[in-house]
DNA sequence: GACAATACCTAGCAGTTCTAGGTATAGTGC
DNA sequence: GCACTATACCTAGAACTGCTAGGTATTGTC
């Protein structure tokens, strides 16, 4: 997967998951692995800036928090805000403008060639 | 329009463009205007380098050419390759990956913002 | 006691795109 | 003949940015 792509479709993805409820850095990894099968691969060293920046940029807002079981390592849950719902709307309609342009063009083309397609 | 968003789309337009027939830069400028409903605003500065790049890696072959007008600007026109068509195969299928891990989110999201969808 | 998994952090390198500036011809209006 | 716009292409290197690589620490388990 090139690199330019993978880091277009950081925000997005990562604003996405946290629209569905607040979580922590390790499992957002997870998470990103498990909805792009595997073929993401992002590093942990790639989350916690990008993480950092949401936060910075009003999109996201953290807080410490230890799971019930009080011996368990601490985490840090980040939580969409009002501010970062309407960033990821406008990233997606701008998403939408692109994939539409794509789509006008391979229309035309050979049927897709991708594994698993419009899992919807 | 983010730039990330641009860089990681410009190659596959590109060559989405040119499996439509062989083209030129400045009307393939044109063209990327339109099928975007000039949301993207490329400068002639930044296709020209993706052109040559696509060109050092095979995707496509350039030839000088003066339109039949014969006293006309003389244009190079890129063809695409069939290495180019693979590579542009290829893209497609990542762009399908990430566009299916994003919709997977979105799915469950409000309705999308977007002013023309699915235009196809 | 050693290893793996969980969990987080950051300096600064490395890699790239794009900005800004340049060249040149054809056509149009005056 | 002159000025202006559109057409048409090119490139050096500044400017930007993401990621690599390395670091810390806890829990569980063999």
């Amino acid at each position: 997967m090139p690199k330019d792509l993978v880091a277009a479709s950081a925000t997005p993805l990562v604003l996405g998951i946290l629209s569905e409820g607040e979580n922590y850095g390790y499992a957002i990894l997870k998470r990103v692995n498990q909805l792009s099968s595997g073929e993401l691969e992002w590093t942990d060293g790639m989350l916690y800036p990008l993480l950092h920046r949401l936060e910075r940029l009003g999109y996201a807002e953290a807080a410490w928090k230890v799971p019930s079981g009080s011996r368990a390592r601490r985490r840090k849950y980040y939580r969409i805000t009002e501010s970062g719902r309407q960033a990821l709307a406008e990233q997606r309609r701008q998403w939408t403008v692109i994939t539409g342009a794509l789509q006008d063009l391979w229309h035309e083309m050979s049927p897709p060639p991708s594994p698993a397609l419009l899992k919807g």
